[in-house]
DNA sequence: AGTCGCCTGGTA
DNA sequence: TACCAGGCGACT
């Protein structure tokens, strides 16, 4: 899925395009994906208006005028379309948000994992925010070292487990081990305070260019205009097994580790 | 820590 | 035909 510099760049083009429009109507022919039923939801938020759009870990937060938030999440092929009410079906539209002017903010989703949440009190609204750790683009360092020092998992397990640390998914975690040559599989623990400070540096870096560009559209990724992003061009490592390391030449590796898609150079990240 | 499930489609 | 996919929770 969209990890947090995708989630960002879509929450940024929202804000431009749908903050203070009122919901004229919410549709859709996957009801699973709406929770906690889709009458509920057409019931809290039809005539309010989106007062804010914010973004915690991956999820993005509609902020409704009477209180309520709407909570989603785009798993691995959710898209966030704002499109006009003319404009053809997208492919895999699964629920119709009809807004004021003409427009519909679109939840595209082949494999429908993702969903679209109410959340109606600030007890549930806390729980949730809750259940993430800091955001990656804002950890301090002691609180990245006291992480580390946690646990004894390998280094990118921890780097992709939202509660611990929020935002960062595979192709982050991939390239940030690279930029600063340690090898996924190192326990956490084990990492010095150097390698941990250039982790802490290298995390910053990689999400902030995957910002830049726009995020990542290596395979299904498409922002709220329906644009591809542009850093799967820089890729360090991530899906570019058999190729050469942009530092010393030799074939990326790839394998797997806890069941995801591991990629480095094995000559320079031990 | 590893496997499975949720779903569907692209690619080897 | 089989395998793989940017996420994540449940289960063992």
């Amino acid at each position: 899925m969209p990890e947090l510099p995708e989630v960002e760049t879509i929450r940024m083009q929202l804000e431009s395009l749908i903050v203070g429009r009122k919901i004229l109507a919410i549709e859709t022919e996957t009801p699973k994906m709406i929770q906690p039923s889709l009458a509920v939801v057409q019931k809290a938020t039809v005539g309010t208006k989106i007062t804010k759009i914010a973004r915690r870990a991956k999820l993005i937060l509609f902020y409704l005028d009477n209180g309520r938030v709407l909570i989603s999440h785009l798993k691995l092929t959710g898209r966030l379309l704002v499109r006009k009410k003319s404009d053809p079906k997208d492919d895999w539209q699964r629920i119709t948000i009809s807004l004021a002017g003409g427009l519909e903010l679109r939840f595209a989703d082949l494999r429908k994992f993702g969903w679209l949440k109410l959340i109606v009190d600030e007890k549930a609204m806390k729980g949730i925010l809750e259940e993430f750790g800091p955001e990656a683009t804002e950890i301090s360092l002691r609180e990245f070292e006291k992480i580390l020092a946690g646990s004894r998992r390998p280094v990118k397990v921890v780097l992709m487990d939202q509660k611990k640390i929020s935002g960062i998914g595979n192709i982050y975690a991939n390239d940030a081990l690279n930029l600063t040559m340690i090898d996924p599989r190192t326990p956490a623990r084990e990492l010095s305070s150097q390698a941990a400070g250039r982790l802490h540096g290298a995390i910053l870096k990689v999400l902030r260019l995957g910002i830049k560009y726009g995020g990542a559209s290596d395979q299904f990724y498409l922002d709220a205009k329906g644009k591809k992003g542009h850093y799967q061009e820089h890729f360090l490592v991530y899906n570019r097994q058999g190729e050469r390391c942009f530092n010393c030449g030799s074939p990326i590796k790839k394998f797997f580790l806890a069941g995801r898609g591991t990629y480095f150079c094995e000559k320079c990240q031990k």
